[in-house]
DNA sequence: GTTCCACTGGAAGACTAGGTTT
DNA sequence: AAACCTAGTCTTCCAGTGGAAC
């Protein structure tokens, strides 16, 4: 069934994009600059979840890559890097530059120092999810360092700008920017039909199954993939020959928990007994919520450290809250 | 309309873990 | 061994919000 399990990966980069021609184009040219030896300006690239974004980010950067020699990238995922010292710490370690430097008792200067000696060929640093940044400040960092340009990844420009300054401000409207939009379901089909064509047997799956599939993503390539990546998988399991509209059927929702399952992984216990709380009612108000986790755990947290908490899970998209004051509520 | 108060989230500082220097 | 760094986490303190009760 199947045949190269790398295709169906989420961080997977094809060598051929499908229906982003446009923005590929666009970005290019604006790190063309780069192999002069000039530095490129900044991009700015925004669009929901599963629309392509990273993956034409990679697509575009390991395109010139392979055309110029003299081309260093960097990929940043600033979910997990989110602060400003290990962010900086992220780019320093991918260029081997972290020999002497440890993560803890090295001031964060020092890390920039290390990156303005650095003095290998134009790198290009991803920055994604970069809205997840805590501290803006790396932006500054890295733009005022010559060797360096950079490609932010958003969901969209104002929570990128939600709390940054007038200077940086100015400086991501001023920057390139490429928009992202949803993918129609034939766009999807064909996404999916170059997966499966690479990555399973052929004949594997039939292009109404793609369409299926195309249809339940809803324009999200992330969850598209996820669904066939789930339904090859069960068909294997199950010495199937073809993934069948039943198979799906099952692929559908386990691709879904499978998304849920990963962000609920990286919870502390304390974050998932205040998940497992939310989740066993319809809705639940602050002050119960904090009275029912302070019964539950041992050495329970203050209340303000349980609201960053919750702040944090809406992030992941865990928990939802409702209203703003006196009529908050969470539910998941 | 005014007051009350449960709730939010920013800021500053204490504490902790892991590292270096003396 | 002790003194001293630093980043990250958690707590303390507090001003601001906006429904609810009066």
């Amino acid at each position: 069934m199947i045949e190269d399990a790398r295709v169906l990966r989420d961080e997977f980069v094809p060598r051929e994009v499908e229906h982003r021609d446009s923005e590929v184009n666009h970005l290019a040219s604006v790190l063309a600059p780069i192999t002069d030896g000039k530095p490129a300006s900044t991009a700015l690239l925004t669009g929901p979840t599963g629309t392509g974004k990273t993956c034409i980010a990679q697509f575009t950067v390991g395109r010139l890559r392979r055309a110029h020699l003299d081309v260093e990238y960097q990929y940043v995922n600033c979910w997990q890097n989110y602060s400003r010292f290990r962010a900086l710490y992220s780019i320093l370690e991918d260029l081997g530059r972290t020999i002497d430097i440890h993560r803890r008792s090295t001031p964060r200067d020092e890390l920039i120092e290390r990156l303005a000696e650095y003095d290998g060929p134009p790198c290009v640093v991803i920055l994604d999810e970069a809205d997840q940044l805590e501290d803006e400040g790396v932006l500054y960092d890295l733009h005022a360092l010559s060797g360096f340009s950079m490609l932010l990844i958003a969901n969209d420009e104002a929570t990128l700008l939600a709390d940054a300054d007038e200077r940086l401000t100015s400086r991501v409207r001023g920057c390139e920017h490429v928009r992202f939009d949803r993918y129609t379901v034939s766009e999807l089909t064909a996404i999916l039909k170059a997966r499966a064509w690479r990555g399973l047997e052929s004949g594997a799956i039939e292009r109404s199954e793609l369409r299926a599939i195309a249809d339940a993503a809803a324009g999200d390539a992330r969850v598209a993939i996820s669904i066939l990546r789930s339904a090859a998988r069960r068909a294997q399991r199950e010495n199937a020959e073809r993934i069948t509209a039943d198979l799906l059927e099952a692929a559908i929702p386990s691709a879904q928990k499978e998304v849920r399952r990963k962000a609920l992984d990286t919870l502390t216990p304390h974050q998932r007994a205040l998940y497992d709380i939310v989740a066993d009612r319809e809705a639940i108000e602050p002050g119960t919520l904090y009275d029912a986790y302070r019964e539950r755990v041992d050495d329970p947290k203050t209340n303000r450290t349980v609201r960053n908490y919750l702040r944090k899970m809406t992030q992941y998209d865990l928990i939802v809250s409702e209203g703003t004051s006196r009529d908050r509520l969470y539910r998941v």
